[in-house]
Order: structure tokens, then C-alpha cells, then sequence
DNA sequence: GGGTATCTACACCAAATGGTGTAGCGTTTC
DNA sequence: GAAACGCTACACCATTTGGTGTAGATACCC
């Protein structure tokens, strides 16, 4: 049995959702609330609900803002948003709060059902347009952590570089790498001019900013 | 008309494919390949194909490989993964490839055509294991940024820390924020026991590891 | 009033840093 | 064979940095 709750401010539209889910006999709502402030303060509830169909639109604080607070309540619980609203922003902020799902009001009812079972048995359910949105927003991800500008580090600049960033002194950096101090020393320098800065911050900025090594 | 081409191995899953596209009059088949080489080099099969139904193992070069020459050729090809496989590295290496979609065969077949449909108006395609999948990998990613943690830096503190990130020394500071170099030295000190660390570099790492500015 | 916190300021010291030289040795490239 | 590059090593220098003191002024809270 999946125990379902319901935040939606309109009344027609928690209706339906009542009237869709009476139709199989493996869910059952146990919760039904126009408001986010009302189901998180019932604890009771909270404790017996696997799945949270939630509004975006909401008196008070805000369906996306509740998903952030109820995912750290209840890790476990499954939130699914239910909206009209496809901007992008509102998604992946959605999903960031740790919403298991993201689907359209306007998208056939009927695949509710079958949307909730998937949730519930450790998938999640996206729209196509939600899916799309997710996927570009990882794409894009993925896209600027690549291609870091090629400064010809070579392989024993780049080593140095890697206990530079760990904190290393000149002389810690000698000692793990076997050289003289002033060997690394060298290197530093000639990392900074290839890298064109001329301390650790700046080296420090450069490395974070632009992804250099990892 | 839907124009789509098949990647896939096995002569049994292309037929079985190919009888299930036939059911719907707005889809046809343009092109039907057992290895993706075969495809790329038809470019007149290409330029007509609007969705490709790739799988993952082949022969020759992999279904990933393929979905990212293949959008490079044509950025406006959906190529939709469809495999047996749920690993995460294989969904996200996928997606980051340039595939709008990312379905496991053992779903129902009968959602392919709903699915390609909605791929075809601009969505994507997920299987709920995928989707999963990728939520998470997006909720890890903004986890990364999650709420910087407070070390109770003043007001002035803050300040200097943004220009200690910017690589001023106690001088360059101190004139900045008229005040002695010996108030910015001790302020950076301060920084220093409050954030825990002992040096430029490992303070910039902080900064820039748990995002404290910004 | 007394305690706490913030911002300010200075002194002293050892260590690390940045900058500039020079230079030997091995490998790769032309 | 010469030139270029990479890795090594040392000297010298001024400056910066990290660390530890002390201490006055202000403000806020109990």
C-alpha cells in the first residue's frame, strides 16, 4: 500500500486528485492539506506518507521551499511535483530540494498511476519537457567543467601543482616530490608564468576558476 | 512524419522494432543498421533521420560513441539510448553524448511510441531508473553549492577575505579599507583561526571548496 | 558595573615567498 | 651535431607571511 498525500491549494483539483487515486487499490491518501505549513506541522502525517503530491503554487511558503524542508525531515519520502509551471528554474530548483519527480498538470491524468508506482518502487518521474529541461541542464554541466585551457603544464609542473593547491610549502613540495626546495621552487615559478599570475592566491583563483586539475 | 533510423545488434529486437513502429501511421522507418559506422558513413540516411533508437553494445564503436558524433553531425537529431544497461556512468556518459532520452528495453513497448512522440515535440525521454539516476547526479552537483557554512566572520572580516581572494596582501588591504597593515594582518589571522586553516592557499581552498563567497 | 565582542594598532621573529640570476644533464627533434 | 625542452640545483635578495604578544576604543548584553 502506498500512503499519498496532498498539497494543493485548489479544492477542485485535490478532488480530482481523491477521485484518480480511489481508483486503485494500492494507494491510499492519507493526507489532503491546502497548505505546505499544515502538513509539515503534523508530524503524524509526515511519519505515514511515502509519496507528497505538491503544488508549486502555494499560500504561504512555496511547494519548492516544503520539498527542501521535508526531504530533510523524511529523507525517504518521495515528492512529486505537480504543476503548471515548465521554466526552467522552477525544475531544477525543484529537483535541488530533492524532489523525486517533476510532471505537468497538463499531461494525461491517467499516467499518474503508473508515475506514482514507478516513484515508489526507486525511480523517479519526469515529463518530457521537464526530462529535457534536466537533460540540458546536465549537459551543460558536464559541457564547462571540460576543456580546461591548455597552459603546457608539464607532467612534473602539474605534480607540483597538485601540492600547491594541498597547502605544501616549497620544502613539503621538495621532500614528497624528492628534489631540492629550489627545484620546486623553479617549478612554481615557471607555473606561474605559464599560468600568468604571480602568488598562490592568484595561482589559487586561477585553478579553481577555470577547473585546472581534478 | 517521424523519420527514424535503428541502431541496434540484434536482427530480432530490429524486427521487433520495426513491427511496432509500423502500428502508428505517423512514424517511418528510414534506415536500419546492425553497427553505427554503417549509419554515420550513410550521410543520406542521416540528414533524414529525425530520431535514431540507438542501443548501447555494438559492434564496432559503442552506441555512446556514436550518439556523440552523430550530434555533432546533426544537432538536431534526437537520438534516444535504448539498452538493458542502468549504470549510472553509462546514463550519464549518454546524456552528456547528446542523447535526449535513455529507456530500458525491459520497459513496456507499447510506451515507445508515446515516448518517441514526445521526443519528437521537444521533450525527453526517461525510463524511471534513469531518471533517478540523474537526479541525483543534478542534486549532487548543487549540493556542491549548498549553503556555505557559518564561521561567524565579521562584517570586516568579509571584507577582507574578498580581497585577500582577489590576492592583495596586507598592504594592498589595508589601504583599500583604510586601516593599518597591521589590523588587516590581524584580521587575516583571525580569519585564519575562525576557518581553521594556516596559509593563503589552504584559505582559498576553503573558500572556493564550500563556496563562502559569493 | 562587568563581561564579551569588534575594530583598531604596534612590536618582534622565524619562515616562506617571489623574483632573478646561472648552470649541468638527459631526451627529443630537426 | 645543434637546438629545444624538461628536470634538476644553487645563490642572493627584498618582501610577504604566519604566529604571538600587548593594548586602547567602542559598543552591546546581562
Amino acid at each position: 500500500m502506498i500512503h499519498i498525500t496532498i498539497v494543493e491549494d485548489s479544492f477542485d483539483a485535490r478532488e480530482g486528485f481523491r477521485y484518480l487515486l480511489s481508483l486503485d487499490s494500492e494507494v491510499r491518501i492519507v493526507g489532503s492539506f491546502d497548505r505546505a505549513e499544515t502538513f509539515i506541522a503534523n508530524k503524524d502525517v509526515v511519519d505515514r506518507t511515502d509519496i507528497v503530491l505538491m503544488d508549486i503554487e502555494l499560500p504561504g511558503i512555496t511547494g519548492i521551499e516544503a520539498t527542501r524542508i521535508l526531504s530533510a525531515m523524511k529523507p525517504d519520502m518521495n515528492i512529486l511535483i505537480l504543476t503548471i509551471f515548465a521554466e526552467r528554474e522552477k525544475i531544477v530548483n525543484a529537483i535541488q530540494a530533492g524532489a523525486k519527480g517533476y510532471l505537468l498538470k497538463n499531461n494525461d491524468p491517467r499516467d499518474l498511476l503508473s508515475q506514482i508506482k514507478s516513484v515508489h518502487s526507486g525511480g523517479s518521474a519526469l515529463s518530457p519537457l521537464a526530462a529535457r529541461t534536466l537533460l540540458e541542464e546536465l549537459y551543460e554541466k558536464h559541457e564547462i567543467r571540460k576543456e580546461p585551457a591548455d597552459y603546457h603544464l608539464t607532467h612534473r609542473e602539474i605534480e607540483v601543482c597538485r601540492l600547491i593547491v594541498e597547502g605544501d610549502t616549497y620544502r613539503e613540495i621538495s621532500d614528497k616530490l624528492s628534489m631540492a626546495s629550489a627545484t620546486a621552487k623553479k617549478h612554481i615559478l615557471n607555473i606561474y608564468r605559464k599560468l600568468d599570475v604571480n602568488s598562490r592566491v592568484t595561482f589559487m583563483k586561477k585553478v579553481f576558476e577555470e577547473n585546472l586539475l581534478e
